[in-house]
DNA sequence: CTGAAAGCGCTAACAA
DNA sequence: TTGTTAGCGCTTTCAG
């Protein structure tokens, strides 16, 4: 008997430990459930009376919208999945708050994920995302593991592929070339008079747009006449202490490197602070220039050459391409680069 | 006639654009839908002819699970919300990964969203995370708007608040003590041998744990009985530029600074930079001490003095207290810091 | 070990 | 403008 009361009781209220659900707050207002959630989703179209006593109970029952159960009954899951391959890194996280931003003005979620390079990982992990079934799912990179892109055939969520540009996009891709800039890094050097170049680059077997980045230093470097640059590569992530290393490794070498460039601004860093604790003098004795133009870099002595990414306008370009069919069907945004000349590679007297 | 043939085609595909069902699957390997829906949770308690039917049906069609349906069926919904103040900061990127590891070895998703540091959208935001209803909501800092206080109330969602300790914690609080910090930086450079102090700090009308940070080191340098150190305010967030303006300002006044304490490493960085651009020694004529210990401190020339934050800590034990109940009934977990004397505060001779 | 029934909390579609 | 009905795709009972 109390037994049998307490089911009774709890049928109302059995998840005690729960949350209230709308049907609650509808019975409280005393219309329908389907009132309620009309109330909560379109304001504009139903009286202010309905409008108001939805509200009040809300507030009184400290109700809180389920997205889970909005999700399955029709409404667009309100949540996009990304992958990037480290979210300790400068670039991505400005691209991930650019686009977390434009994706909460809109009321949507952002489901990150980091695969470390690893494209085992990005697949598994771009199944669990898409389990969510998110409104896009956000790649970075071009070069996905064919597991991922067997994935995607099974689904409808839409995929966008950042940061890279594909020579033949299966998808939409935002972002940019990174051989271009490798190529404008070389075409600086020697248009400031250096003739004897070197690439120093981390992670390259496993990032590829460090590799493109590489690959077009060098080739633009053979085009212009210039001997073929020394190439450095560092078997791990960048980090400031590897760009001392490679810098030291640099100036070890014959014929005398006159400029590097390396393939992310931490590295070039360490590169500057290697110079320094040697007395070697930058851009005199070794030029230097990087890529990402973090915050840091122009602010040192001498200040660093470096290249800007569009981090943030990736970001906020893939956030409004998840709400914008159009924008989505166009195959390939190119959002270029700049680069910025600074004292570590002033023009050779 | 035509139409209503087309509806009967529909109704087995009619999300034709949608994804593939548990349920086709389950009609494909010829058993119930709970028997697939089991073969996939937990292949140990089904016949080994079940599972690999199952899981034929599942590579045949290209399924993907669908965690949305789960999570409102009644299995636990497998993710997590956060809320960071910047994405686009050294310290909360090293949490936010080693969380995010923590959580997709067990597969289940991080839900992030930034506040800016802004308390009225932190607590938008923790009503949008709140929607997904996840395991748990993790917030950074302990000082939220009553409103996110008022939200937790109506629901079951544990809370979990991480990077700061409070007096008397009403949830798991995961983190350490920034007035310790901003204590122990200021007995460093005492006993170093510096005796007019400063402290420059970025964001801090905001920033409660850069206030504490400072707090603490004004408050100790008294007890230490050194006159009050200067305090430079920079209502801006933390940006290299800021660091070399605070550190010009710092060496206009009189009586001469000798030592000075910044909020964050990348103020340290802008001054140390600034001391170079003007010829100034350090630690000589000013030694310096940051806060985070970001990789580049430890490089530079002269190294600069940090406090290393226990960042991928707070990620890791944050994750493993969403698992965890009896870790997460703890009130307070003090994870610690260092602090690691570089060059900058060598003692003074 | 496997299956059938009954929802989870919400919203689209339709009816009033 | 508001209400009713019928699921969304899955998992939790509870029977076989």
């Amino acid at each position: 008997m109390a037994r049998h009361s307490a089911q009774i009781a709890g049928a109302k209220g059995r998840r005690s430990a729960g949350h209230v659900t709308l049907a609650d707050v509808a019975r409280l207002a005393g219309v329908a459930t389907m009132s309620a959630s009309r109330a909560l989703r379109m304001p504009g179209e139903v009286s202010p009376e309905l409008r108001r006593r939805v509200q009040r109970a809300i507030e009184q029952l400290g109700y809180v919208r389920n997205r889970v159960a909005g999700g399955l009954a029709g409404a667009a899951n309100d949540m996009v999945g990304v992958i990037v391959p480290s979210m300790h890194n400068a670039f991505f996280s400005a691209t991930l708050e650019a686009l977390a931003r434009e994706l909460e003005s809109r009321g949507v979620g952002l489901l990150v994920a980091n695969s470390g390079y690893d494209a085992r990982k990005e697949s598994d992990l771009a199944y669990a995302l898409l389990s969510w079934r998110p409104r896009a799912l956000v790649l970075t990179g071009v070069d996905h593991s064919a597991k991922v892109l067997h994935l995607m055939r099974g689904v409808s969520t839409p995929l966008i592929e950042m940061w890279d540009l594909s020579p033949r996009p299966a998808t939409l891709n935002i972002g940019f070339s990174h051989r271009e800039v490798g190529k404008a890094v070389a075409r600086h050097f020697a248009s400031a008079g250096y003739r004897k170049l070197a690439f120093a680059g981390a992670n390259m077997q496993l990032d590829r747009r460090a590799r493109q980045r590489c690959a077009g230093f060098v080739a633009e470097a053979l085009r212009l006449g210039l001997q073929r640059p020394r190439v450095v590569e560092i078997e791990q992530r960048a980090e400031v202490g590897r760009g001392r290393e490679a810098a030291a490794e640099l100036l070890r070498g014959t014929p005398a490197v006159q400029a590097a460039a390396f393939s992310n601004d931490v590295l070039a860093l360490g590169a500057l602070f290697e110079c320094q604790a040697r007395g070697i003098a930058v851009p005199g004795r070794l030029a230097l220039a990087g890529f990402g133009d973090l915050d840091v870099v122009a602010q040192t002595v001498p200040s660093i050459t470096s290249v800007a990414p569009p981090s943030a306008e990736i970001g906020r370009l893939v956030g409004q391409a998840v709400f914008d069919k159009q924008l989505r069907d166009r195959r390939a945004i190119d959002l270029g680069f700049h680069l910025i000349a600074r004292a570590s590679s002033a023009p050779r007297r």
